[in-house]
DNA sequence: TGCAATTAGTTTCATATGTAACTATACTGT
DNA sequence: ACAGTATAGTTACATATGAAACTAATTGCA
């Protein structure tokens, strides 16, 4: 049986170069900080983004991060177990959520931060300054 | 308590950003061909290495798609379930396995390409030639 | 030869994930 | 005020996933 090929290169396919890069890349940076600190992704994504904007409900963490609501409810309850979080809720409005990296969260964070951004330089030393560049208009223009 | 940022912003970190954009895109495409042809993104994977490169064990579509063994295993036992993979094994190493599409499965990988290529067409017209041919080259350098 | 080490692929098990259902609270229009 | 709708967050369920154990076949080398 003769198959003309109908001319997808997987190699070639652009949601497939990406996801395998960003694959590659999160799972090695995954894995910086679940083997040290001991974070599953989502609990870090939440820490990550409470660490830059303290007081956020849960549902402003899921806009934020893009994540589903259940995996952040997940991350914060286990969060707050282990003591990196605290919660409060809202006067305003009772269902709404106010959380705040803790002491022990906060600490935790401040270690992570410079092994994130270091991984990320080593990252961005195989580009050029203008490639850099290059690379945040690139994912400007495709995050529409 | 008056804490200084340690200098994390999430919608500068590189992998976040990645992560953001190339699962926006990734789940916009797998929208595309599951509902329609109710393909797994594994299953997916799956066919569309096999419609270039027929003929491959599943280990070697392991490697072509960086997939652990255990969802390429699964998903090849569905394709075969459904009738769109067709296997036999190798008569030099009897472990080894040779995955083709069926005709079914090739009728479908047929219906399926286009539809990739045209999103993709849409994903890229965001960009100009240079900004693409950009992207290819910065995405060569990311994969190291 | 024959036995230890390796490899291809599958299965098991424990965990992760998303959809949908649910609870509790707040808002809307009459 | 209150009935109906909407929203924040949690829980239940069904499915997906990967690490590790397993089976079967092959290779290496003493």
């Amino acid at each position: 049986m003769t198959r003309q090929n109908p001319g997808l290169n997987l190699k070639e396919f652009l949601p497939y170069r990406l996801s395998i890069v960003t694959n590659r890349i999160s799972a090695s940076f995954a894995r910086l900080y679940s083997e040290k600190f001991n974070l599953s992704i989502p609990e870090w994504r939440v820490m990550a983004v409470l660490g830059q904007q303290p007081g956020l409900s849960a549902d402003e963490v899921c806009n934020e991060t893009e994540m589903d609501k259940v995996p952040v409810s997940r991350a914060v309850t286990k969060l707050l177990d282990k003591g990196l979080l605290d919660r409060d809720f809202s006067g305003d409005d009772r269902r709404r959520s106010i959380l705040h990296l803790s002491e022990a969260g906060y600490g935790m964070y401040a270690q992570i931060v410079p092994l994130a951004l270091s991984y990320e330089e080593e990252l961005k030393a195989v580009l050029t300054a203008d490639e850099q560049s290059q690379l945040d208009r690139l994912l400007d223009k495709l995050s529409v």
